[in-house]
DNA sequence: CTGAAAGCGCTTACAG
DNA sequence: CTGAAAGCGCTTACAG
């Protein structure tokens, strides 16, 4: 019973065949229609059309994938899809997809290496036509394989150390000495950087940018202003935050390495009397509704997907030029947080 | 050369024959194994499972998916996959999908028929086990041919009128009620509503449970409090407030019938010197921030999309009993706005 | 426990 | 302009 309702619902979809014989032609001339080829009579053009209405019929691609050899599919692996800036890149990289007559698989690896293999593997066996990753801090062997294999990848906003792949990153060193001149500009002398684990690609970028920008200045390095070591959850950073300032030697202001750690640093500032300056990188939601609005570096995380797709698609199409490495220049937004003097 | 370049890609990957070859075995042995089936004797079944690291081997869905009518993967299609409450949306149903060794496309509607009809037909052709949907508020005639077809849907925050399929919807009258009543209750007598067009089903139900409050508390229902033609776009919001409060009997409280109006509304109200009270419907991020905070009535996206999925999956594995329509509850978030007396 | 044959729904390569 | 045959990489149904 079961079984034969299965069997029926496979059924109770039409073919080429059923188009075929509700038309009169042979199958191939369905298929010709069905793909726009040249070299079909209009009565039988005609006669096709019709019936492809009139059974309601939609062409299986997978079974055209098999015999082509492509899924008119692409995947993309991203930490967390639900987060902003991952989800516009998600949302960007799906209209350059649709362009292409291509759907688009969304994956979160959540940063680990072993769901983000097995997510790969799992787009593999979809035999998508290329893959699209925001790359964990780890080993990426697995990819090695599938590159071997043919399938094109394109690494996005974090390049994989020892493989070859278009990669599309912000400038995240420009941006952290826009931020710190910015800051520098306004009188401050003794900024301190909240920043990400030293292991992940853009919080040693960035740092590298705070640094440079001091050294431009002329300004001391203090290493008791670097907190490098914060971990994602709110109180580490609110612990980083009164390390900065409460002190005889307090900065003035707040180089904030990510939205997550600006917020947290928000959260931590709330209720404070004397605030810092602060200017975080990567814009947020709501950032102009606060009081004072936060100055920010803004990333472009469109153009960020909309490039990394467009590179994935020329690589689809057969392009072997050499491997290229795009920067997105970033842009600071004054609010207001990191217009503030002495 | 290039078509040679392709024939060569394509032949690159390894077949379930090319490992039956190196491992000495017949091609229904290695199908055997790799689908976990009994019956192999220990010594093939390592000569397979060698063969298969050995090439580097990855099972093709797509020609499995040709005789066994399953491609495991599902779609997902909503108006914007990078709006955050549809992106908490697809994350939920992500991770359900993967519990059920499926994948999930994602495509964005613009929430446009046309548009959601070629993605429905996109979905189709690829041959997903079924289909999940944010409705547009327009006929979904091609939805109810693939439903006929076989293809299981579950409509999300949405129902669509004439199509029975299982549907999953935010509590939105009981939030509504909620919400007002919240303001009532702080003294408030003159209440705004601030809410989208009534062609839209959410927007309607809201509205209905603002009517029923006031109802409840005996209030006098004032059109003129009555805001529900607030086109998406900001200036027109930034009227509504204006003509809500600027006038002899002013609102002392305004009910905003989702977050981009809220804040919107916000943004209008900045510099206000006596800004209203304001409880939003949906939450956002950062309404804790703000000064006052911003009180709302929050829908749980994440419970959303994990309901709407398994329900999905009951259905792929051949549930047949009667369509059910779930409702989730809301929550009251106090955080200042909405505690503000008269 | 093992395998040879047929077939899923298309496209490719070829013949008329 | 049209179609019959073979084959893409698997699974199904069956025979040993």
């Amino acid at each position: 019973m079961s079984i034969d309702e299965t069997s029926r619902k496979a059924r109770q979809r039409p073919t080429m065949k059923d188009v075929a014989a509700a038309a009169a032609v042979s199958l191939k001339t369905v298929s010709r229609v069905v793909n726009d080829e040249p070299g079909v009579r209009p009565d039988k053009q005609q006669a096709v059309e019709r019936a492809i209405v009139a059974l309601g019929f939609s062409r299986n691609y997978g079974a055209a994938m098999l015999r082509h050899g492509q899924s008119s599919s692409i995947g993309l692996i991203v930490e967390d899809s639900a987060e902003p800036f991952q989800a516009t890149l998600g949302r960007a990289i799906e209209r350059v997809a649709l362009e292409h007559d291509s759907l688009l698989f969304v994956a979160s690896s959540a940063g680990t290496s072993e769901r983000e293999r097995l997510l790969v593997q799992a787009l593999a066996s979809r035999r998508v036509d290329g893959l699209l990753v925001v790359p964990s801090n780890h080993p990426h062997d697995y990819l090695r394989i599938e590159i071997q294999s043919g399938v094109p990848v394109v690494f996005v906003d974090r390049p994989v150390p020892g493989i070859a792949a278009d990669t599309v990153l912000t400038d995240n060193v420009g941006g952290a000495i826009q931020a710190v001149r910015h800051l520098i500009d306004h009188g401050h002398r003794r900024i301190a950087i909240i920043a990400d684990l030293p292991d992940i690609f853009t919080a040693n970028e960035r740092f590298e940018g705070y640094q440079t920008a001091l050294r431009a200045a002329g300004l001391e390095y203090d290493p008791s202003l670097v907190f490098r070591n914060a971990p994602t959850d709110r109180d580490s950073i609110a612990e980083c935050v009164v390390r900065a300032l409460d002190r005889e030697d307090p900065a003035t202001a707040l180089f904030t390495g990510n939205s997550f750690i600006t917020v947290a640093t928000l959260r931590a500032l709330k209720g404070c009397s004397h605030r810092p300056a602060l200017v975080g990188f990567d814009d947020f939601e709501l950032a102009d509704l606060l009081t004072p609005g936060i100055s920010v570096v803004a990333q472009d995380a469109w153009s960020m997907g909309t490039h990394a797709a467009e590179l994935l698609f020329k690589r689809i199409h057969g392009d072997q030029s050499p491997t290229v490495q795009i920067r997105l220049a970033t842009a600071l937004i004054p609010r207001g947080s990191g217009e503030v003097g002495l």
